[in-house]
DNA sequence: ACTTGAATAGTCAATATTGACTATTCAAGT
DNA sequence: ACTTGAATAGTCAATATTGACTATTCAAGT
């Protein structure tokens, strides 16, 4: 639900075209989503049989005509019951990624600490991006507050590990 | 990929049947996938099909015969790839519920506040139950921990926002 | 004028994921 | 003995998601 919740929310604020909406998303809110491009255009397309939303098809120049959606009544009904859904429950991340911690003792822990320190490497590249981007002025900033956070918090946790594995193979 | 590895992971410890495998991770790897049955069984099939696995069809008593999983020495070489491949990298955790915080200023500060506080609740009841659950001797507790690490951070962030909209409510 | 590659704007078949359903066993209560 | 509901062990059709492909425009270099 929350992808359409993206899409309902971005469409309220300026009526736009499946690739435009795509392009907004993936350098804007990349940290909340990776939906690619085809759903993006699947659920338009669903949410436009269901009433959400309505299109108007759109021709500029000679350039090939372009869908153009925008919110109906009840697409904007939709948008604020979703919101305050959203806002008002806490829904699990899921960190798919520890399945392999789950499985670290299968290694010597000299490789562990090896394997992990490139991860780490590559978790500090993506905190420096983060950073230096830009926040927006409206409420799109709290994503990349939070998302900054996040990472932080992971560096924090990845260190922890290290360290502790480190400590335990020198006194083996 | 990683759900893969889950599976290959846990089936060489131990062979299973897909649905003590669903068990499994449903009870003790809940904060790292929400993989359903089905999931589950779609890829152990196959994998079985690509040779990772091996099916040993098993009668126990007059219950329904189960189909039992077992790793290949193919599959041992793929889960081993996969592991240092999913050790070694960094991948991003989407934080797909922030999509709400994106459409934050469409309401009114103090009904924001009321709808995060609620949030904040069911995160603070999450993390005690988190805390609660004993950690296994073996690696799966990394999981646990950093579970709990992450839980903290997303209750550190929350409390921040609230209490930002809280101070700019007030001095408006 | 012509080529080339990135940007724009999608479509569609293949794949992954799920929810709803079936069917049996087992333990507990009556 | 009999009912009932949870636990066990799946299947399958419907839905969601993706990667690979098409096709046009546009800007830059030659």
């Amino acid at each position: 639900m929350n992808r359409e919740l993206l899409l309902l929310g971005l469409l309220r604020q300026q009526e736009m075209h499946g690739y435009e909406l795509h392009e907004f998303i993936n350098s804007k809110l990349s940290s909340c989503t990776d939906m690619k491009k085809s759903t993006a255009y699947y659920l338009l397309n669903k949410m436009e049989e269901t009433g959400l939303l309505s299109v108007e098809i759109i021709q500029e120049g000679n350039r090939p005509p372009r869908q153009v959606y925008q919110l109906t009544p009840a697409g904007e009904v939709e948008f604020q019951r979703l919101l305050r859904e959203n806002l008002s429950h806490y829904n699990q991340t899921y960190l798919a990624d520890d399945i392999g911690l789950a499985f670290l003792d299968t290694l010597e822990a000299q490789e562990a600490i090896d394997l992990l320190s490139q991860r780490r490497a590559e978790l500090q590249d993506a905190l420096e991006t983060a950073i230096n981007i830009k926040p927006r002025k409206n409420s799109l900033h709290l994503v990349f507050e939070h998302f900054v956070h996040h990472l932080k918090s992971e560096l924090n946790w990845i260190n922890t590990i290290i360290e502790r594995l480190s400590k335990a193979n020198s006194e083996q």
